[in-house]
DNA sequence: GTTTTACTTGTTATATCATAACAAAATTCT
DNA sequence: AGAATTTTGTTATGATATAACAAGTAAAAC
């Protein structure tokens, strides 16, 4: 089962997807000499217990709660930091952040994301990266980063509305 | 030659994009029962102009100039009409309008945006499409919208940097 | 183990992007 | 002309993000 499937589903325990990718997030700092401060851990432990996008003052107001300081460069620090280590990723048509289950390996983020329950789930499709970078590189273009955001209807929506007009 | 290279080409008289896109613009109002007004057609003028992604400020910025209404609603209704006539496109990455030159041919707009000029180029890529669709479908996921936004190095660019360390 | 250095956080202010709500005007339809 | 629809004007506010500089903290050098 891949790791999208198995978030699709709903009763898995989401606990320990945080764990997990705390546990990364502790290793891959750790060995590229970055120091996951309280305040850089306590985001991406908020991002991954949101299970979906969050934005960074959704965020905010989470580390304020929690006696953080609550002006705005706090959450936007912690966001570069955690962005920059590839623990998490921004969804631009969103503006909100993503925790990435895959941190330890470097990747572009590839999202699927349902207009209807809002749900994002990240995919990882080889294939679509290397014709990309053949594409641009066809054009004399040099790919440096990607953003692939895919909007409509997950599984669970669509079964849903086939349901009520049933 | 297409018309991203072209585009890329720096000689070529850009005047004629622009006549061709509100020409293209005129004709799809028309026939859609659409009505392309002042703001409207000054706006899809504008952003032809600028030859890049501009800011819906920026943009309301020339327009005020030119004597029509300065507060952010005209420009975003007038941006929204334009989107949603297929128009222009939304760089999501940029937060920027681009106009679309295939405005005609209902279509994604797949974008190779330079980080150093931020030049943008509009590429027009079926095999990624379909691919795209069909890797969703596998999901049980129905596409209806994409955001593909490349960034990277053009080739004006990466000749430059090559010319500048040697 | 104290000084120096680099990094991280606090704080205030401001920039940038976008929409809500309602009134007035213009256009189209009957 | 009168009614309905669409477009624009206007004011206010919400949402997202960064600049600039001071204070604190941890790591490195000595
Ligand atoms: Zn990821
Ligand atoms: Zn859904
Ligand atoms: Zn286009
Ligand atoms: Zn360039």
């Amino acid at each position: 089962m891949k790791h999208e499937d198995f978030h699709q589903h709903s009763h898995h325990n989401h606990n320990d997807c945080i764990d997990t990718a705390l546990e990364t997030a502790e290793t891959l700092c750790a060995e590229q000499g970055q120091r996951l401060t309280k305040v850089r851990r306590r985001a991406l432990e908020l991002i991954w217990e949101s299970h979906r996008p969050l934005g960074a003052y959704q965020l905010l107001a989470k580390l304020a709660e929690e006696g953080f300081n609550s002006a705005p460069p706090t959450v936007y620090r912690a966001l570069d930091f955690l962005l920059g280590a590839g623990l998490i990723h921004k969804v631009e048509s969103m503006n909100a952040y993503l925790g990435c289950a895959h941190a330890d390996k470097a990747h572009k983020g590839y999202f699927l994301i349902c207009d209807e329950c809002h749900n994002v789930m990240e995919f990882d499709y080889q294939d679509i990266h290397a014709a990309l970078i053949e594409k641009a590189a066809h054009q004399g273009f040099e790919l440096r980063a990607e953003t692939i955001e895919l909007t409509g209807l997950c599984a669970k929506c669509k079964e849903k509305s086939v349901g009520a007009s049933a």
